[in-house]
DNA sequence: GAAATTCTTCGAAGCGCTTCGACGATGGAC
DNA sequence: GTCCATCGTCGAAGCGCTTCGAAGAATTTC
């Protein structure tokens, strides 16, 4: 390993001249930094991970709090991970993976002994302890997901209320009147993150201010065909549907559909919104306002680096815009004319 | 942030004491290292991560490259992840994470710099350029997964061989004498990870060793049905079958059987070999002889450590002893009086 | 009781880098 | 030609820790 005072001898400068031509902290003459350039390259330097965090107190470095439950979804969850340290890369940063049982240790031991710059807290609950902690913390800390309490934080996450306006609204333009929701069951609504809830939320607060037909079903269970059953039990004629659900429920109810005589998008228009699975490869692929997690994480980590070099105080809450992604599944109602032109 | 210096002034000794108080480098008279012990936790001393690490040279950290293909396990991969992550705090390490696209770089980087001591390989090809690199690399890399080429490489991995081995000998064990193996399709035989191919010469080697009746299907696709359907057809008294294969091939199996009249495990006794999912969820829960992420994953990090801290070298590949999980897909054939007590 | 050991503790030299202050050189202003 | 700014570079002081060598105290040995 080339230190830099190789790199200084062999360019013919001094150590900080070296510093300053590769840092451009100050000015250097334009062959002194060619000069130094050139012998770093020559010598395979790279600066000392350590000596530099040591010196420059800084480490370069995000701690991840990624805690893995057990009806933690493994593939959406490395998809978050997976997408933070891309991001993080992005801009400089290596992340530091923090498991579960390990998650409030790690936080302040890697606070505390200047390992990580900064914290990005995944899968956050609505009672989070990581909350408690982070407002303890010196370090910098984002929350990819909102908790209950926000007070002092920084949380970045998808507007789930936007989301749901966005899926009602669709559907209106394509002429249809009476619309069902399928929401998560009662007990994930409960339990842990509140997204499901502020989702219902966008929901009621849109279909009342256009004064729509509308039903809400939060099924006992994970299972698609009960969920439509009890749907069309309520609303028979619904016309319209939005999906808040797992995969699971989302890529069954069409086919649940279906068994009542009911077609997509003709009958039924379809959109699954605040999901993170894509909808490609269902029988009936669907329309779908996605929990993006390349656009969650970008900004968690973008805001999280801001924080620790400008020391900014950031906004308690950034909500991400939604976006829409046609596959089919909305159609023009019978007779409606669509208001978009084609 | 206390420093160690304001651990020695509460303490009332020198900076080099209270370094060896804590770390028990050299013997410290009972009293004052408990002197120092107190005002460490007093003050809620950790030694700084950079410091330590610069003057020491030793991070404590692994570096883990995960690539993510399109076609990657995300389950399995970010069980792995963790799986090493858990394995090295258990040692006092933290483990950086290192991307796809990022993955050469990023070896290096965490190399060149002293970040890493030591890097762990997931998700291994038989091709694998991370090998090549790793020969270079003056840090230590062990890998979970075995290249083609493994000269002056250390990897782990579990012996499909064996695991191969001992689902056949299961099968003789319940008197089943016809035995068949659905393994991975043609084509991911040829690609990446040379597992399945290992696990098909250790079932040609003991069937060969106990001149049983067998046949072998590498189904063109991952599809459960062709491929019971092919198996019928080439052996349709086929008594005992063998899986390595993926979750979608083998949890279907046994509805392909029952299409054809076949019952598990009465007719054809099934077990499941070098998977990493969990079958108790199947309609019916298969044997398993698993790829378990725990074991490798630990042995690896173990290997790792000992050779970041001793310098040792270590042997090129290590295999793990397959177990053998039942669950009452295996059962005696008719008029066969099994062997084991009961 | 002096010499030889052993036990405890301390001081200081780094580890490799960043960064501040300063110094000589260069050039423009007058 | 002198005075000031500016430019380009250097030296040195840390950052907080580990670790080596050594000094003094305590204990043992004969």
């Amino acid at each position: 390993m080339a230190t830099i005072e190789d790199v200084a001898r062999e360019a013919g400068v001094s150590i900080s001249t070296v510093s300053y031509a590769l840092s451009g902290k100050r000015s250097i003459k334009e062959t002194t930094r060619d000069r130094v350039l050139e012998a770093a390259a020559k010598l395979g330097y790279l600066p000392n991970a350590s000596a530099r965090t040591l010196a420059a107190n800084r480490s370069q470095i995000f701690a991840v709090t990624a805690p893995l439950h057990p009806d933690t979804d493994h593939s959406a969850h490395m998809t978050f991970a997976m997408e933070v340290t891309k991001a993080a890369r992005d801009l400089d940063y290596d992340t530091l993976l923090l498991v579960h049982n390990d998650a409030l240790e790690g936080m302040k031991r890697s606070a505390a002994t200047s390992l990580a710059d900064g914290i990005v807290v995944l899968d956050v609950d609505a009672h989070d302890p990581r909350a408690t902690l982070a407002r303890q913390l010196a370090c910098p800390v984002v929350f990819i997901g909102i908790p209950d309490d926000t007070a002092g934080l920084v949380c970045v996450d998808l507007d789930f209320e936007a989301a749901a306006a966005m899926a009602i609204d669709r559907l209106m333009a394509a002429g249809r009147t009476r619309i069902g929701l399928i929401s998560h069951p009662e007990e994930t609504l409960q339990r842990e993150s509140n997204f499901p809830l502020r989702f219902l939320h966008g929901f009621e607060r849109r279909v009342a201010e256009l004064g729509i037909e509308h039903v809400e079903i939060t099924p006992p269970t994970h299972r698609g065909l009960e969920a439509v059953e009890q749907l069309l039990e309520t609303m028979p004629d619904v016309d319209g549907l939005v999906l808040n659900t797992n995969m699971d429920v989302a890529s069954s109810v069409t086919a649940a559909l279906a068994l009542h005589g009911r077609s997509v998008p003709t009958d039924v228009s379809v959109i699954a919104a605040g999901v993170t699975f894509s909808t490609l490869r269902f029988p009936v692929p669907l329309d779908t306002i996605p929990l993006d997690a390349h656009a969650s994480c970008s900004a968690a980590v973008e805001m999280l680096a801001r924080m620790v070099e400008t020391g900014a105080t950031l906004p308690e809450t950034t909500l991400i815009t939604p976006a829409y992604n046609d596959h089919g599944s909305v159609a023009p109602a019978y007779g409606h004319a669509t208001i978009q032109a084609r």
